[in-house]
DNA sequence: CTTTCTTTGTGAAAAGTGTTACAAAGTTCG
DNA sequence: CGAACTTTGTAACACTTTTCACAAAGAAAG
């Protein structure tokens, strides 16, 4: 095994380009795959391997992990353990954030079962519904809060991102009680669109929709 | 109450244009407002107002609908009865599509339950798992069969839609099975990427990567 | 009917995103 | 070592999507 010193730039976001969000969501894949790769002892491989794998083209890989350095060597590729704590660095994985749900229907319940979110950083501790029924309950090690204790639970849990899991017509009122509660990142699963301030993030996943515009395609095929 | 012929166009994709997908994803999207609007007896609407009331910008508004049709009045906007009844039209919401998920897991159940999908024209037919125990079970009215029934049961009941909610080291091979039995749309919850025939559209939704792309700008911020 | 105001529909410009293409760097092998 | 290969990093190009901006259409008011 050889011992050299290398001097890789590793800066993230070098010049304060302005970077694409789809780039930062294809990050998170290389790194699963780059992580999984590591773990297969496989020890390099090359933009088009990784490209192949993930169903990207070579030159998206590269632009992709360009924006941030240059993490390759040419003639071989990239190095599977460099790449891998690169990215983790790049995306902050040596973090861990504290995530609430508000609404433990069906998704939410969903989603405090999942095991999967801890490994990437994502600690689900509080959880909020308005149903005196499922106050007081716990769901894997988390109790149940009333949705009033919320903002008071969000600063004492150092909360930074809420989810929303509520039927469309209370979205707007728990979306503002996270605005009050100085939560920037919110992730809605309610099929509605949310106002909040510009500084507030806010991710839309709507399964309904996803569906719909499949279908939509479907249509147009036959 | 005026009753006058009107000649306005209303055809679906007019110049065979190309029509970006975010935009056929709005549509639904407008499609829900005015639909809630036309509910609430406002009989018109400006594209600024709808605009606002989605985030979005007016241009976008026209801009969308303009790919389908002259649909506005100049000086008073938009007859919400009238765009209700176009949207449907262009989108095909007078057809419903039959779907079936496949892993009756904790996210499984839950689209299973959920009561929305069907007003959507969206009808979850069936239902697979592999595990034993489950099957036989009944869930909102769709008894859980047998992993290996399935391309039989998506050929009997007409099935179009495919979902994927199992663990990502079994999703490629529900895609193949999928893929056999004549699906051509899937949704995959599974975070893998899926190789599939370049005729065949699969959506990955995955959940974990929503979240942490809303972290990165988190951490951007602090 | 005319003026004023509002709002549409749509080319043209701008911004954003992905692809192509290739010089330069590094590897492999005789 | 040198020739033949492989692969990177990126500038230039191509394509997509959004925003701008304004003429034209219609509404409103007197
Ligand atoms: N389940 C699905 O597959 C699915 C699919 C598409 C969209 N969605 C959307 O996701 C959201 C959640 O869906 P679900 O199936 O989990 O719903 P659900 O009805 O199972 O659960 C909603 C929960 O929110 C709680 N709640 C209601 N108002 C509240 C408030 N103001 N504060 C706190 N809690 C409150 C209810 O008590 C309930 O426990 C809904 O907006 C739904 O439209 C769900
Ligand atoms: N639940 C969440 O909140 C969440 C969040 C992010 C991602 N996901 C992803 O969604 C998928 C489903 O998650 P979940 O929480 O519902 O998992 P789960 O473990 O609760 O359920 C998975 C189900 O799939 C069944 N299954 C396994 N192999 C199968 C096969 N070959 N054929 C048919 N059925 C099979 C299992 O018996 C089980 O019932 C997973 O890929 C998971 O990574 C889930």
């Amino acid at each position: 095994m050889k011992s050299v010193t290398k001097f890789v730039k590793v800066v993230t976001n070098m010049g304060h380009r302005k970077i694409p969000e789809s780039t930062i969501s294809r990050l998170f894949v290389y790194l699963r795959e780059i992580a999984s790769l590591a773990n297969m002892n496989i020890r390099t491989i090359s933009s088009g391997e990784l490209g192949e794998r993930l169903n990207l083209s070579d030159a998206q890989v590269r632009k992709d992990l360009g924006y941030f350095g240059q993490f390759g060597v040419s003639g071989s590729g990239y190095d599977t353990n460099e790449l891998k704590a690169a990215l983790e660095k790049i995306l902050g994985k040596n973090k861990t954030w504290n995530v609430a749900v508000v609404g433990v229907g069906h998704l939410g319940s969903a989603l405090l079962t999942y095991p999967g979110f801890k490994e990437h950083g994502l600690n689900l501790v509080a959880a909020f519904d308005s149903d005196a029924r499922k106050i007081g309950k716990e769901i894997s090690g988390v109790t149940i809060e009333a949705f009033e204790n919320m903002p008071k639970a969000v600063k004492n849990n150092k909360v930074s991102i809420g989810v929303i899991a509520v039927p469309a017509q209370r979205a707007q009122e728990v979306a503002d009680k996270f605005v009050s509660a100085g939560i920037k990142c919110i992730l809605n699963f309610a099929p509605t669109s949310l106002n909040v301030p510009e500084d507030v993030k806010v991710k839309d996943v709507d399964l309904s929709r996803e569906l719909e515009t499949l279908s939509y395609f479907l249509a147009g095929k036959k």
